[in-house]
DNA sequence: AACCCCGTCAACCGCTACTAT
DNA sequence: GATAGTAGCGGTTGACGGGGT
């Protein structure tokens, strides 16, 4: 179909913004505010291209950005955000009161993955280095057949909130992203059949769970967090996790409550 | 002083998702 | 449903500065 570039090329700067630039922006942002990038440019005087603006704007000059150091704090904050969400920088800044997206990835980039790499941990799997994966059948027959016999025994007790693996797996930062093991009532899906019959693999029946959790390499705690699944074998089966969140409102008892709120909490 | 190497980070680019028509 | 326009995301690039030789 073709784009339209979003600017005239020849007639725009790029590299480093000037203290000029930089004051043009603020100023026309604090009379107008944000938003309609496309035609700020011309309308604040300035020969940027409208992404270009938006970026300074975000990255750069908005009041409320904090500058300086990454305290240990949000340093330990950011590895978990990591290990829960992947590279999904923007809604790991959204944790961060004062940092933005392109911060935490540079930051990521320079000075964390090598931390990781110090406590001899993969940065993108967060895993020992030397740990092999995925898990190999055969040795984990026996372990598995346990686990699915646990998850059974928590369904009967009509129980399915899943915080006990929650709790395992992370037990500081409670994003509730589990997906626990669901009642035995049949799903009225909200999304389309082809996510549907995914969400299904994993949710609908303990042991069809327990099969594509134990195919993807995941261990117990693995099992109930959609963010891991993806992470640990690129296995995103509805393009994005704000979409795949989405998706997530067929009845699961207070699971449902719990992901409609993290839904609400992820788009802020 | 001159050069090189490397780390940092602002900015850019290409792409996807979303929205409007 | 198809098309077009826009916003936003994440990966990459390149300028810059500091340290070492």
């Amino acid at each position: 179909m073709g784009r339209s570039p979003c600017c005239e090329k020849a007639h725009t700067n790029k590299g480093a913004w000037t203290k000029e630039e930089d004051e043009r922006l603020i100023s026309y942002i604090k009379v107008h505010g944000e938003g309609c990038w496309r035609s700020l440019p011309k309308a604040a005087g300035l020969l940027r291209c409208g992404k270009s603006c938006r970026l300074r704007w975000i990255n750069y000059l908005r009041p409320d950005l904090k500058r300086g150091n990454f305290t240990e704090e949000e340093d330990e904050l950011i590895i978990k955000l990591h290990s829960l969400l992947g590279n999904k920088w923007s809604l790991i800044a959204g944790r961060l009161p004062g940092r933005t997206d392109n911060e935490i990835k540079n930051y990521w980039n320079t000075h964390i993955k090598r931390k990781l790499l110090s406590r001899g941990l993969d940065p993108q799997t967060h895993r020992p280095l030397n740990r092999a994966a995925p898990i190999a059948l055969s040795e984990n027959l026996r372990a598995v057949d346990k686990v699915a016999r646990e998850m059974t025994d928590s369904v009967e007790d009509g129980h399915s909130s899943g915080t006990s693996m929650d709790e395992d797996h992370s037990s500081e930062i409670n994003l509730e992203l589990s997906i626990s093991l669901p009642y035995s009532t049949s799903p009225k899906p909200p999304c389309s059949p082809d996510q549907f019959s995914t969400i299904n693999k994993v949710a609908s029946a303990p042991s069809q769970a327990l099969c594509l959790c134990y195919d993807l390499g995941l261990q117990r705690g693995d099992c109930f967090n959609l963010a891991s699944a993806t992470r640990l074998r690129g296995w995103n089966p509805f393009g994005n996790l704000a979409t795949a969140l989405q998706g997530l409102e067929f009845p699961l008892g207070e699971t449902e409550t719990r992901l409609a709120k993290l839904k609400v909490e992820l788009a802020q």
